[in-house]
DNA sequence: CCTTGAACCTGCGGGC
DNA sequence: TGCCCGCAGGTTCAAG
């Protein structure tokens, strides 16, 4: 389900439901998402407060004041829900956080790409979840001269390089799609090459971001936010998922790709090869 | 190091 | 209607 602005989403609505109030149980309905739950995982939560929520590339973290921090991802298909009171459990409800004083957390994920794990929060950024992670997209440290140096060792076709979080954190499928169309890149062009307009892509990723961010987010087959309110950033694609349909610029048909795997959306007339 | 492809898992929509 | 295929917002591992 979430790139970057989805779970900054998320997180915003979680925080307003969940900070400052303590977990009274944990309730795990199977032993694993993509990786196992910690041992002693429930035990640990339980009678911990919440003190923040917070994000670092498309992790949520749960601040707790006993010097740990629930992780969670999303992976393709979680959703957390928030409700005043224990909720008939459905299908595919794998965690479930009771607070004193009631209110209940039930995180959903019927693809099991997600996760939750704990860390030691004076610790995180050593992580291995969280070591090797690239600049946040929207912090002075993704600088035009940054992209442009990692732009430039890169040989593979630029859409596939910006969504390796590696270099940078929280562009996923749709938002290096749109960001490209966003500066007239095409998705193919070597990343070294597309290195010389790293300033410009820099500004793009971050507009498409920002603007995604102030709609709410995209919401495609599923994704609500913790209060259950859909994002409507789907509706300002401007490539993604509009194969066929004409481009909102030009009028020629979108074209559909795969690259690394992944469907790349863009305008064959609009988004050219920078030439040198 | 970089890059690609497969794997993880479930659900849904389209075509026959 | 039922079945098979391809597709889905992510990450990680192996192999070239």
């Amino acid at each position: 389900m979430p790139e970057l602005p989805e779970v900054e989403t998320v997180r915003r609505g979680l925080e307003r439901t969940v900070k400052g109030k303590t977990i009274r149980a944990v309730q795990l309905r199977r032993a694993d998402l993509r990786v196992p739950f910690p041992a002693g995982f429930a035990e640990a939560l339980s009678g911990a407060t919440v003190e923040g929520v917070s994000r670092r590339a498309k992790y949520l973290l749960f601040s707790l004041d006993n010097g740990r921090t629930l992780v969670a991802h999303l992976g393709m298909s979680g959703r957390f829900s928030t409700h005043g009171e224990m909720p008939g459990l459905k299908a595919h409800d794998h965690a479930v956080f009771s607070f004193e004083g009631g209110g209940v957390l039930v995180f959903n994920d019927a693809r099991r790409f997600g996760l939750m794990t704990l860390a030691e929060t004076r610790k995180i950024a050593l992580h291995p979840l969280f070591k090797d992670l690239g600049p946040e997209p929207l912090s002075g440290d993704f600088s035009a001269a940054y992209l442009k140096e990692q732009l430039a060792r890169r040989k593979g076709p630029v859409k596939p390089v910006l969504m390796d979080q590696k270099l940078v954190v929280g562009v996923g499928n749709i938002y290096a799609s749109e960001a490209l169309f966003s500066v007239g890149i095409d998705p193919r062009t070597p990343a070294s090459k597309a290195a010389a307009r790293a300033g410009e892509l820099v500004t793009a990723i971050q507009g498409v971001l920002e603007a995604a961010i102030a709609s709410g987010g995209s919401s495609l087959r599923d994704f609500f936010d913790a209060d259950g309110a859909a994002g409507y950033f789907q509706h300002r694609f401007r490539v993604y998922g509009r194969e066929e349909e004409p481009c909102t610029t030009c009028g020629a048909p979108i074209r559909r790709i795969a690259q690394a795997g992944r469907s790349t959306f863009y305008c064959a007339r609009c988004q050219k090869v920078p030439s040198p």
